[in-house]
DNA sequence: TTGAAAGCGCTAACAT
DNA sequence: ATGTTAGCGCTTTCAA
């Protein structure tokens, strides 16, 4: 008998693991029968089969996937990346993520990232782990790390980000459109002293909302948007807008790159300053995810389609681990103006949607 | 040469993957020194180590985690098994996991079960990864569950939970304690007509909570607390909030079993009642997690050492993992009531600590 | 359809 | 300190 080792690592109780050989001894067949009887469309008999998952099922056999691992060189595992859960945006995309993957068989490996900082820290661990698939949320990717996982043969899937690599694949919402509907809305309202929250300055996320916002209100002869940074944190978000609003010239509409900080905003103008938000000043948000909703935020936001975009980033993924030589996919979602009561809205336009009222610009005129 | 599987999984660029035994011939050692350059501790001259860190850094060799674990039985993975994100607790509590467990050189594979549902369906999925140890937070544990993972030697801890099972080691805030806190706050505040909201019926910590509100009033001559229930959801918090408060004898002091709910029951008595909260009735929570510390909440709550109970938890898993036959470990650990203005304070007793009002009830006299 | 045999990439005795 | 060897538990040829 073989010697275990010193620290007896999953022995319990005197019974061994049941194995595929055990399987297969008890049953009287042979262990790549036991392997077969475990494989979707392998060839065995209907009483082979019976035989091996009753003896299975007596000693409550269950194949050892790290071992299917190593031969097949598939884990099964999907590595997630998120740098800050506290948004919650991103729990709730984790959510769905997980859902949406278990669904498929696989399962989700989460890495952190650091706010701000290069996800180069986690790359060895990724790499380490076999993952079959890499999808970043609100993470951004380095050059090494894109080629390394090329490398490596590790799709990587970005969602709620870009990248210039054109090996990459994306899925992100329409941010530029979301801004630009954000501005017209906000015009339409009857403001005119435009600000815009920044998150972090190397968010494609971040820039395209800035662009879309900025772009559309020169187009449109309104004043260049004040600009402050609030980079995704609640406190700093809080700090920004303290600083804003205390300014010789308060805008009277104020968009935030997303929500986790319009809510900081929010915090800041009602709580601190007990301004009317609303109708002494309009706050919006992007992403239409967590607190945003409650009755007493009321946030009018760009809805991202969080569902949709995981299925994309799934689809995307399967179809990725399917042929390794499919090409990078980059996905735009549509999003959708949801109107409630953090800004003051324009006297038209606002149509009901599945229990949401819902603004969408009118047709720019000749 | 022998053939490759159908799909090539990792192929990639004619570059194979680098294995130790490529590494082996390029430093011209054998495939175990490279085995032994890669392990802690192993017996290796600091000659043969830098010789194979160089070819491995040639070919950009990783150990691969997949092969040790089928050797060494472990896999460096701990699962964790959660319910709902949308309370930002677990969240806070997926992060200082990931973090805490990733310093000890383990990644977090993530389970989700459906809140108040058994766990029984991810049995299945935890046990084929051969995750290290099992963490499951905001999830109950049925006895079959228990059965399964003590056969397979797979350590599980409750975090946020208790359960009656010998063989299971727990990590708790005293719930008991924490609930009586807030019923000697409340009524040292002056409230007379007392409520509980319930999270879910089976759920420990809600049981707990009560039992010492109940309790403590009980034992100082209060009428008996009325008790509605709000599943630990958003949307029946609310709706169980508006049933209460729309009843004959409102009451004037509320505390539920968690932050989350009593988020919840705030936007409902002031954003859709126009209570005053603090003044007209106070809400007291239970985590300390998330939006509650907001200025526009300023939830009054009994707060859970995340952090503490996380390092707890990881200490008893380690110490499971280096001795399987080490006992399970029941950890309650200490809390406080942080005051903010939800709840209207008792003239005395509060402190600050940490720039956190606190308060401490005073030693019960004779 | 089935079994025998050859590994997947690594660790851990064991012998030197 | 180092190399040789024997697997870990499984999938997948290959022959029968």
């Amino acid at each position: 008998m073989p010697q275990r080792p010193a620290q007896p690592p999953a022995a319990e109780a005197g019974r061994r693991i049941a194995t595929a050989h055990d399987v297969a001894r008890l049953a009287g067949v042979s262990q790549s029968a036991v392997s077969r009887s475990f494989t979707e469309g392998a060839s065995v008999s209907a009483e082979t089969r019976r035989k091996v998952l009753e003896a299975a099922r007596q000693l409550g056999y269950r194949p050892n996937l790290v071992a299917r691992s190593l031969i097949t060189r598939r884990s099964s595992i999907i590595g997630v990346a998120m740098a800050y859960l506290e948004n919650q945006f991103y729990p709730s995309v984790l959510e769905a993520l997980s859902d949406a993957f278990g669904r498929r068989g696989y399962q989700i490996m989460l890495f952190r990232t650091r706010q701000g900082e290069s996800s180069d820290p986690i790359l060895e661990e990724v790499l380490r782990h076999k993952v079959d698939a890499l999808v970043m949320a609100s993470a951004s990717l380095s050059s090494r790390f894109d080629v390394e996982c090329q490398q490596a043969g590790v799709p990587v899937v970005l969602l709620n980000r870009r990248t210039e690599s054109a090996s990459i694949s994306s899925v992100t919402t329409d941010n530029r459109r979301g801004a630009e509907t954000i501005a017209a809305f906000l015009a339409a309202g009857g403001h005119r002293r435009f600000a815009f929250m920044a998150g972090l300055e190397n968010s494609s996320t971040s820039q395209e909302r800035q662009e879309g916002y900025a772009a559309w209100l020169r187009a449109h002869g309104f004043k260049e948007p004040a600009r402050i940074a609030g980079h995704y944190d609640f406190e700093r978000a809080a700090a920004a807008t303290r600083a804003l609003l205390a300014g010789p010239e308060r805008p009277d509409a104020l968009f935030c790159a997303n929500d986790h900080m319009a809510l900081a905003a929010i915090n800041v103008a009602r709580g601190e300053l007990g301004l009317d938000v609303g109708r002494e000043i309009s706050i919006v948000g992007f992403d239409n995810a967590g607190p945003g909703a409650w009755p007493l935020f009321g946030l009018t936001t760009y809805a991202q389609p969080i569902q949709a975009m995981v299925d994309q980033v799934v689809a995307i993924t399967c179809e990725r681990l399917a042929d390794p030589a499919a090409e990078a996919v980059r996905k735009v979602m549509p999003g959708s103006l949801a109107v409630r009561s953090s800004a003051r809205p324009p006297p038209t336009g606002i149509v009901l949607r599945q229990g949401q009222q819902i603004w969408e610009p009118p047709p720019e005129g000749p």
